[in-house]
DNA sequence: CTGAAAGCGCTTACAG
DNA sequence: CTGAAAGCGCTTACAG
């Protein structure tokens, strides 16, 4: 009642070793004849290849590593990540690749863990999230010359294939239509300011505020978490010149952003326009419903999936490029409506800007 | 430049391969100086064991399996399944163990999933969650003879060693609270029937509720989705009996719920009090902040860990409990106000359980 | 088109 | 306490 083992298909079905092999592996060299019957004396026996000895033998090992940098996100909340890893492994699965997946402290653990991998042959490559400028895991697979992807901005991926969505088009077209609706005071709360993304996101927010004409423009740094984004949101409402709309870089924050101004008695589109970066189904259920920016995540996990097996393959891969996020309006954005206080400052703010 | 082995190791350390096997892996039978040495001149060698030469040679493979069944939830939204995993990981890559993850799309898929590691010899063991009765999952890893830790109810697991918590703990808890504050009409917002917790949540629930005297107890089942609670809430605030407070079996679910509420007029928590089952930061996001049934997740992955590992060892291990899920009062709970309408309905309610 | 043999890098009895 | 040898189950040249 042992597992049958090659020696035992082989044995079975009057041939060598190495035919089985060949047969399981959908190598060329073998009759449609002793294929078939190979292929069916094999089914019968219930036979499955050992992964292990095959990667012995030197056979890739089919399993590719993903690093989740718990300290940087708040991984339960956001829905990115578990959308990402659906298309990744579909994808994977489509390729009988498995996806082995970590958790990592900081960035300096997340190398080590690549290295680990790479030295005990357990994984064939990895895919890279949240990369930073001069980030430290680039190097290291660099380094290691070990296939992998980087999600992310081709600045950030060295010589490593990249995959990723321009956020400054999406950037543009959130500010533009923000002020195609009359607004004029737009405020920026941010993600983690090193992560190449959230650069990319800022620089191309204030680039276009001041193509524009506003002056206003500011950015706040958070790490994510709703909390964070809740204390950003306060303080801006809170400021003299009160922001009329606020762009958040993921769509926890913006639900946090949603129940701030509720909670200090803002109106939500009329006084205070939302828009969430990420769209999940969290932002249809909250009321009103989240103007958001849209982007197919599972596909994009799915893409980078195709990319990694294509490097792991030894195919020369570069960066591709991802849709960039599209908006999509809902109920959190319209004309701001200029009440007695908010009209105040408008007038102030929009005088010294005349020379535009 | 090539990686190196456990051959160059014993080499360099002018000692056999044997001895090298022995202190890498913490086996007796060496001498606190050659194990000394031989660490050190591994470590500096940069020496780290092939998992793959490792497997074969009879060694466990360190991996441990997860399958995620995207059909029967939306896993992208419910922030449970990474806590849990986050949890799991986390103990797993103390033991040296990796998590390999895949999603399924149904229970014979996963069976057969299991079925393929098992052949292939990736995994050490699994996981299992989201049992239902008679769960084809289950037979399959007992005839497999497969290590595994059923996530449920031990009614569910069969003869594998199980973990939970238990939820009618929970609901008889809720439903006392509820009952306490004067509602006399509460429904119970289900997940999907078939899974075992949710059997138990909804038996627990109903039972509860007749022991106090509240006639009008409904479960209505969903399949855990934001949209289908907020179906099963229009319908049921839509009722002529229309409940005071409601139970939702997720907290999506419940984000839902609330949005509905606002969306059809009824003040919360004064016109209908909301409950939702599993805490995640998104309950505390919304306005007003969701009274919510909170554990402690991730210690609840690691705890699994800790059993599967157990089971891996041979140890023998039995169904195991967790702490059940405790309710944490926020802004949606509070007296049940009578409006006209509801003061009426109560009436005609109370009336006929005046027996009891 | 097929077979026989070497080898991948460990672990595990078995001797000494 | 340590070494030498067999063996795990594949894949991959190499012959034929």
């Amino acid at each position: 009642m042992k597992r049958p083992t090659i020696a035992d298909v082989a044995l079975a079905a009057g041939v060598s070793k190495g035919t089985v092999s060949a047969v399981i592996n959908g190598r060329p060299g073998v009759s449609d004849d002793t294929r078939r019957r190979v292929r069916n004396i094999s089914e019968s026996m219930g036979f499955r290849a050992s992964s292990a000895a095959r990667a012995l033998a030197g056979a890739p090992s089919r399993v590719v590593g993903l690093t989740l940098n718990r300290e940087a996100r708040t991984l339960g909340l956001e829905p990115f990540f578990m959308e990402l890893i659906s298309g990744l492994e579909e994808e994977l699965a489509a390729h009988s690749y498995g996806l082995l997946v970590q958790m990592a402290h900081d960035e300096a653990a997340e190398a080590t863990r690549y290295r680990r991998w790479w030295q005990e042959r357990r994984v064939d490559g990895v895919l890279v999230c949240d990369v930073r400028e001069g980030d430290e895991r680039v190097a290291e697979l660099e380094r290691l010359r070990m296939p992998a992807v980087v999600l992310g901005p081709p600045s950030a991926a060295g010589t490593l294939p990249s995959l990723w969505s321009d956020d400054s088009i999406s950037a543009v077209e959130t500010v533009r239509y923000l002020a195609a609706l009359g607004h004029q005071r737009i405020a920026h709360v941010a993600g983690i300011p090193e992560l190449a993304h959230t650069r990319i996101r800022t620089e191309s927010f204030a680039r276009t505020c001041s193509e524009i004409g506003l002056t206003n423009a500011v950015t706040v740094n958070t790490d994510y978490t709703g909390e964070s984004g809740a204390r950003a949101t306060r303080a801006l409402l809170a400021s003299e010149h009160r922001p009329t709309a606020l762009i958040f870089d993921n769509d926890v924050m913006a639900v946090a952003g949603l129940a701030v101004a509720a909670e200090m008695g803002l109106s939500v589109p009329d006084e205070l326009s939302i828009v969430a970066w990420d769209d999940s189904q969290i932002c249809q259920l909250v009321h009103p419903p989240l103007t958001a920016l849209n982007r197919d995540i599972p596909a994009y996990g799915a893409h980078a999936a195709r990319l990694l097996l294509a490097t792991i393959n030894g195919e020369p891969a570069t960066a591709q490029r991802e849709e960039p996020a599209r908006l999509n309006p809902r109920g959190t954005t319209t004309r701001p409506r200029m009440t007695a206080n908010t009209a105040n400052h408008t007038d102030v703010t929009v005088a010294p800007k005349g020379n535009q």
